[in-house]
RNA sequence: GACCCCUUCGUCUAGCGGUUAGGACACGUCCCUUUCACGGAUGCGACAGGAGUUCGAUUCUCCUAGGGGUCGCCA
């Protein structure tokens, strides 16, 4: 019977949760979630310079808003804390006097304390990438403490790892080349070294790593735009790692299962936002309407500015327009005209109206068939629009594109009969008669 | 510069010595259709290069090239 399975993602607070950082998190969350072991969350606060509270609260955001939730960690508590580096100094100090027991300290004339490399080969167990061999280092010796006291990253890592009983490090492979530096402090300290698991990185579609700039480089930026947290899960899964599954599209208890962190690719991958989208998409598709409703109202409401008093109109253009879209960012544009009056005609309607003078009679016809129908349902207004179209000749083709175009001031949407019934006779009688009224005679 | 990881369609990838090199996204065409989408059908499109090993290499080895990463009193 092996020990329980612990692993970790140990973030620092310095900047907003990076897609990279979230990937790293789930396949550890993965792992854990699999195998009945514990996720812990570790800040990594050595830092205090470039620490900042709204840094560490995008960081737990976004990790709760993937769904990805620590076993222990900040605001978990549990029995390994404090689970903030810059509150387990004590921790450190005494580290740090086994190392200079064990005669691997020195300390610099400023205060600084360096560790004595072993200069001995190093092998690296990483079950991505395999054995790998560093040869004995020329490097000078590492600093593990500042002058003021404060510890440097690779030497709470490793006691923290230690401490923390950490036996898997999945990691991004940015930290391979430095692992051997870790591995002797592991000796140094008469321990194994952990299993290490070095993921490959996420590259811009211009193939370097991910940075701020690029577009959807942060998990805050998804969460603004209405991304699904289960589409961004579902594709960041699929970037270094292919479930054995012959869909693409899984949820996470299926990927929790397929799950196996020996199947991490070991090569960089390139993020599609293309394809981040169409996850998106499909989820935004198959969302109960309810859900759908509720997080699309603020968006409508806040992000666009829109008057929304009858909800349940609302539920009804959403789900009229859910298919046409690829996230919740861009619903108002689909939705705007069905909450006020003052929609602008787009300028290619305006075009398409204008262009042919016939236009105009069709459209009072249709608006005289309207006005006199008693049924506007979605099948009333059709069958009106019909019998005018019939009546003039021409088909219904002939007059749904107009009305459309009245009706919404826009070139596509939803189906024009359905338009009429979530409208409602009144404001699509009226709506039809201002676009009249901008028509040359 | 040294060291480490890597290299299959534009992108994500399957492949683990013998395949018409498969799928997904994107893109093209067609169908459906009042628009936009969805859906269906179909097409375009790849083994970085060179040596080996082998009866046979996308697959194994080496070299070259290219990409990425690391060499901090950042993490």
């Amino acid at each position: 019977m092996s020990a329980p399975i612990r692993v970790r993602f140990a973030p620092s607070p310095t900047g907003y949760l990076h897609v990279g950082g979230a990937r790293t998190a789930l396949f550890n969350w993965l792992y854990a979630r699999k195998n009945g072991g514990k996720f812990i969350l570790r800040i990594e606060d050595t830092d205090q310079a470039r620490n900042t509270p709204a840094a560490m609260a995008a960081i737990l955001d976004g990790l709760r808003w993937l769904g990805l939730d620590w076993d222990e960690g900040p605001e978990a508590g549990g029995d390994f804390g404090p689970y903030f580096q810059s509150q387990r100094k004590a921790i450190y100090d005494a580290y740090l006097a086994k190392l200079e027991a064990a005669g691997r300290v020195y300390t610099e004339d400023n205060g600084a304390v360096r560790f004595n490399f072993s200069r001995q080969p190093i092998t690296v167990p990483d079950l991505v990438c395999g054995q790998v061999v560093f040869a004995a280092t020329e490097e000078p010796d590492m600093t593990v403490r500042r002058p003021d006291g404060s510890y440097i990253f690779h030497f709470v890592n490793v006691v923290d790892d230690i401490e923390m009983q950490i036996t898997h490090v999945m990691r991004g492979e940015d930290h391979l080349s430095n692992t051997w530096k870790h591995i002797d402090l592991f000796h140094a300290f008469g321990k194994e070294c952990p299993t290490y698991v070095h993921i490959p990185l996420i590259l811009n579609p211009s193939g370097s790593k991910m940075s701020k700039r690029d577009e959807g480089a942060s998990v805050e930026s998804y969460q603004r735009a209405g991304y699904l947290p289960e589409a961004i899960f579902n594709y960041l899964c699929l970037l270094g790692w292919t479930p054995r599954s012959d869909k693409e599209k899984l949820d996470s208890s299926t990927l929790t299962e397929l799950f196996n962190p020996a199947e991490i690719h070991s090569h960089n991958a390139r993020f599609d936002m293309a394809k981040c989208q169409w996850f998106n998409a499909h989820y935004l598709r198959e969302m109960e309407p309810a859900a759908l409703l509720r997080e699309a109202l603020p968006i409508l409401r806040d992000e666009a500015g829109l008057t929304i008093d009858d909800e349940a109109l609302a539920a009804r253009a959403i789900q009229s327009v859910k298919e046409k879209i690829t996230h919740l960012a861009e619903l108002p544009e689909w939705v705007h005209y069905f909450f006020h009056e003052d929609y602008p005609m787009q300028p290619d309607v305006m075009a398409k109206l204008t262009a042919k003078p016939e236009n105009k009679s069709l459209l009072e016809a249709a608006a005289v068939a309207l006005g006199e129908a008693s049924d506007l349902s979605e099948h009333g207004a059709h069958a009106a629009v019909e019998a005018a179209a019939g009546k003039l000749g021409v088909k219904p083709g002939a007059m749904m594109p107009l009305l459309r175009f009245a009706l919404s001031g826009q070139s596509r949407g939803p189906g024009v009969t359905l338009i009429i019934e979530l409208l409602g006779k009144q404001r699509t009688l009226a709506r039809i008669a201002r676009t009249l009224a901008l028509l040359p005679a």
